[in-house]
DNA sequence: CTGTTAGCGCTTTCAT
DNA sequence: ATGAAAGCGCTAACAG
């Protein structure tokens, strides 16, 4: 049923010319007699010629392709991050394939791979084993392997012995402003939750928390520091166990926005109200933080400068060109309803 | 920097044979002696060596992949869905390229036009033009061109004059279990929101609705059919011009838990409640949707099956098998608690 | 300005 | 069981 693939030797023989000019007008890299260019443009459209990309790459050695690795495009962060770079990545030339590991690092072996046989330009690395504090050595000398041969750029992430170029959200200062909020709004029995220990993100998170605690001089209590994942329903959970304890924060500090729903979710059905029982903050402002009643204040990750700058290290890198280490990206505090003034 | 690419030539001399053993090895489709084996195995692991997929795609005139055309990766709906399919096309070996054309009929054309070049052996479309009740011809001509070369299926869209392999949820007899349970719960005041005219869904589903309450005997008030489209935001919108009517309905069914949620969001900073004031269902099933108070009552997609069915009939269709012109997917209505029954 | 040719990396007849 | 050779579709020297 398949149609037999119109290729530039059909275009040229009905044309008249050789496969060659056809190619040049194709590409526009060599001048062209316009008679004969409309000739052969009239051709491809008489044929609805499209180009073979596969031929070309082959030739080129290059693949004009990204690809993206990343645990769970169903998670907010994730998507509009990935909305951001792509569309940046298309006005530079680029086409991305995007690998949704589901969370399995097996995935990530083998979706790595196939990006190195499919000969992709360089690849965005988001979340995943870039994430874990203690890097695991077989899947960091897989990364080296593949590092070889294709640039890679980290968002978010590291791998010990590893040296990749990195664009990272500068989480530190992020928890800063959030725990500068809540001590300016009289809270001093703070909380963190959500997250997983071992799990980068997390770790600089809880101890820059942790840190500017102790700076003010207020000792955290450890049973407000609780965390089991990453999912609203981790909020759930976590959330549970704080109402289970006598002594409650006033504040807490959450690892991103969906456990902060979810923490919301539990206290609320818990009778209590947020933010006049307890202040809650999140991180990573997705959209839902502004929909998610009372409205969560949060960190933003500003995503349109994450995604640009890795996709412009990476295309650096693919060109040879000079790139940054190592880049930081700002976050900005956004303030909603989710946190007040604390008074006894 | 970027290290030459090993070849399978490299490798046949390395190892003392032909090119054509190791292709042989590496493909497993003709014997050769487990001695010879071991002997370029060795070599290939010792090199790292990763076959160029280009390369063999461009012999096989097959690349074992495929395209997915969608408005919005952000929208739960299509990020669920894709990752549903996309599993399952994995496991049946084809990987995919995802094309995310942001709500622009532009991107749609290019994408189409890139798959095209990249040799995606089929392409899943999803949403946009598809979508559009009064096909535009233009595009339906576009469509057709490719899908004289490459299979297409449509997931819950049609295009006039285009005889494409259609998979859909049943959205008809999804709105019939909704409106039978607000009928049920005594409800005959009843609007619908969400949605935009011209677009398919939204169509059928208004229609549906309107049909069924009719063969109920019961009116529609034209005050309460409002739509401006799919967001969280589009809901607030419409919920906004219900506050103003005096006249209102005790319940609303929306095109979509987005709309949904925008809607419980407005209502109850307006102080009514749902579902005590107001009933409010959805309809897709969304993960928010059991996340958001009060827990939305909605239909499911079945996301799973929609989507693994998808994905057959499309490799059904690269194999040159059978498959269905339509394929339509049940529904299922799932109860929480954003209605109840209306007592005066 | 245009045609001829070689080759990108792989696979598969066809011989041996 | 293995090698030689042609070809997938395209492009870029190199000639002319």
């Amino acid at each position: 049923m398949k149609k037999e693939n119109v290729t530039i030797y059909d275009i040229a023989k009905e044309a008249n010319v050789s496969p060659a000019t056809v190619s040049r007008v194709l590409t526009g890299n060599a001048k062209v007699r316009p008679q004969t260019t409309r000739k052969i443009v009239d051709v491809i459209e008489k044929y609805n010629f499209r180009p073979n990309s596969l031929a070309r790459s082959l030739f080129h050695k290059q693949s004009k392709t990204i690809g993206f690795i990343l645990p769970d495009i169903n998670h907010p962060f994730f998507s509009t991050l990935v909305q951001s770079s792509e569309a940046h990545a298309l006005e530079l030339g680029y086409t991305t394939f995007l690998c949704n590991t589901r969370n399995n690092s097996e995935n990530e072996s083998k979706y790595l791979q196939s990006l190195v046989e499919k000969q992709v330009d360089g690849i965005i690395y988001l979340g995943g084993r870039i994430n874990d504090t203690d890097t695991d050595q077989e899947y960091a000398e897989e990364m080296k392997t593949v590092m070889e041969r294709i640039p890679v750029v980290f968002v978010n992430g590291q791998m010990n012995g590893v040296d990749a170029h990195i664009v990272r959200t500068d989480e530190e200062s992020g928890i800063e402003k959030l725990v500068e909020l809540l001590l300016n709004l009289n809270h001093k029995k703070i909380g963190f939750l959500g997250g997983k220990e071992g799990i980068s993100s997390t770790d600089v998170k809880r101890n820059t928390f942790v840190k500017m605690m102790e700076n003010k001089g207020i000792s955290v209590n450890e049973d407000w520091v609780l965390g089991t994942g990453f999912s609203i329903e981790s909020g759930e959970e976590v959330a549970g166990q704080l109402l289970n304890l006598k002594d409650r924060p006033t504040a807490v500090i959450c690892a991103n926005d969906f456990v902060a729903i979810g923490v919301i979710k539990v206290l609320t059905k818990f009778g209590l109200t947020v933010p006049d029982d307890v202040s809650v903050v999140g991180f990573d402002d997705i959209y839902l933080a502004q929909h998610f009643p009372p409205g969560i204040t949060t960190v933003s990750q500003n995503y349109d400068h994450l995604g640009q700058t890795a996709i412009n290290v990476l295309v650096n890198l693919i060109n040879e060109k000079e790139a940054e280490r190592e880049t930081v990206i700002p976050t900005s505090l956004v303030l909603r309803d989710s946190c007040r003034i604390f008074s006894e």
